[in-house]
DNA sequence: CTGTTAGCGCATTCAC
DNA sequence: GTGAATGCGCTAACAG
């Protein structure tokens, strides 16, 4: 509410022009020690912040907006990250910002080498980042480190890179929700748990996976509640294969009142559940996607674990716009999401986003 | 990306200069009919947007934006929504808004009377109303409606005015979400439920409480599980008298399992079952009050219903901003808030604020 | 009723 | 190394 300090009002008390203090805000150089000094002091007395409104406008530059990404799908997670950025887009439409997709193949290493490897060439002022494996997206950070390309992180963050910011999921923490939710779901019950897999292995967001188990798995140890988890797989590409599976499955474990699928194919076996007539069995997998949502408002799913894709991409745009024009990184780099559970009947609130 | 149009190119294609342009976009009055019209057809046609950069930063009006509500007490609800007001104003430091607070007694109906009717002559621009009352709310509106001055509501609505805006949950829907939580939280089970009100009656959020109520209800007749939900009272303001309370509660009804406190005083509750280590009931209450944080962290609250004031009130300034300095009105008017369900895992994420 | 114009605060260019 | 000058798109005051 006190009114803002001025770069003129600065070079006045410092005793410079108003070029001076503009050229120290920006580390361009070419200025005397003695005016550095004297500016910088004034700078932290008087707490001085950029006025983001006549920076934006004064900025004529186009900002180049590189995102890489797997594949969006629409209504799918990738399709809902993209949401979050084109809103962001919007959001600054009064900037010139150019944003230009680099999408991969999330199962295909090779599609994902070449994507990342023309992204330089497309000489971007920043990057956007949904990093599927590991070492391709090390060698593009070791680039665009070198290149000083700040770059972001979306989903997942690839360790030794030095992004600007990361908006990701703590997939152990999904891990224990999960645990909890099983086990909330059977108080005093003699029920057992199943956990699903994908019998897709390898690639794709594997590793969030993984670290959805160890995070279950993590849980009921500490917990020694002596409640039994079967842990079994289902194949993603043969349905019929899929029902087979399952329907086995349960027949052989038939203490098994909750199953957890740790990707976003619960819909999967949700549906395969309803088509015979299963309604005693809890299901709580992830993200919502089209297909989970629908599930849930079926009640063939009781809840789904969602990570807010749609504010990752929005914020990973809204920071690397402050990263470029304000030269403003935040102090926390990473940002973990909330895990939000949702449930046939809160699942309506979370069709209005509420991003901003 | 497309470039955005200017008010200047707006002028040149209606044949009219850039002053008429902004007369007519600020319906500030003085333009002829032809020229109204003129533009406004070119309005439509180029989609014209603000650039609310320059427009921001020629603005040298101050907006005094009154808030209106409850008592804000730090950590609890009103608390809460004021942190996220503050927030705003944070974010939009490079208007100069200036913020007063008016606040009330939430039990006290002469008190909101007395703040209510000194609102106008403190000269705001915008108000922003937490109701209670909804008679009191409803002469203000009138008067604020009669001067043109906007406003919002944030938490709930009064029927009857005409709010530029408004941010409040669905507390039929939360009360919906309770029951479902009540029912996945003892599944094939011969466990009884329970709803916790509270002794006092008549004002408060008491209108939100009643509609919490008849949303379980409405639920529970829907599922027509056989289900039985007991009602209960507690006292409010002695402590001894509401242990007694519980525990007699709990004696005549052993097959309670699963209590709901549709207010924000779980927390006692819990904390009574606590010191008594009662541990195998399921505590369900509203509002993520450090209170009820603490009890989901000791784990004697199983979920809270949260219903992001925090959002209300960033949202509630923004939206304000927005009327007055760009004269758009939203289509919709009323928003609705996401209705998160928190449990001890995923509680640290709804920690940091991801207002924007 | 309408056109003109002087800033708003900052980034940037160009003389000095 | 540094200061002065210009323009971004819009608002608001003023002259007609």
């Amino acid at each position: 509410m006190a009114k803002q300090v001025t770069i003129k009002e600065i070079a006045q008390m410092a005793g410079v022009s108003p070029g001076t203090v503009d050229r120290i805000l920006h580390n361009r150089g070419n200025v005397s020690a003695s005016s550095t000094e004297a500016v910088e002091r004034v700078l932290a007395a008087t707490g001085y912040k950029y006025n983001i409104h006549t920076s934006a406008i004064s900025l004529k530059k186009t900002y180049r907006i590189i995102i890489a990404i797997p594949t969006a799908v629409k209504g799918e997670y990738w399709g809902i990250v993209q949401l979050g950025i084109e809103r962001a887009i919007e959001e600054y439409s009064d900037i010139n910002i150019q944003c230009e997709y680099a999408f991969y193949n999330q199962f295909d290493i090779y599609s994902c080498r070449s994507s990342f490897r023309s992204i330089l060439d497309r000489n971007p002022n920043a990057v956007i980042i949904g990093a599927t494996f590991a070492s391709e997206t090390a060698i593009l950070c070791e680039k665009l480190d070198n290149a000083g390309i700040p770059y972001a992180f979306v989903d997942s963050v690839v360790e030794g890179t030095k992004p600007v910011v990361t908006y990701s999921s703590d997939q152990n923490a999904c891990g224990r929700i999960v645990g909890r939710l099983l086990e909330l779901f059977s108080p005093g019950y003699d029920a057992e748990f199943a956990v699903f897999g994908s019998r897709r292995t390898g690639n794709e967001r594997a590793t969030n996976s993984m670290s959805r188990i160890s995070g279950l798995l993590e849980y009921f140890n500490e917990r020694k509640s002596g409640r039994t988890i079967k842990e079994s797989k289902i194949s993603v590409l043969d349905p019929e294969e899929s029902e087979k599976d399952i329907l086995r499955f349960l027949n052989d474990n038939p203490k098994v009142k909750c199953i957890a699928i740790l990707n976003s194919r619960g819909y999967i076996i949700a549906d395969i559940l309803a088509s015979h007539s299963i309604e005693d069995i809890n299901i709580v997998s992830f993200d919502l996607t089209t297909n989970n949502s629908r599930c849930l408002e079926e009640g063939s799913i009781a809840a789904v674990i969602c990570q807010r894709p749609e504010l990752q991409g929005f914020h990973a745009v809204k920071s690397l716009i402050h990263a470029l024009l304000y030269n403003v990184r935040d102090k926390d780099i990473h940002h973990f999401m909330p895990a939000d559970i949702i449930i046939r009947e809160n699942l309506m609130f979370y069709q209005e986003i509420f991003i901003n």
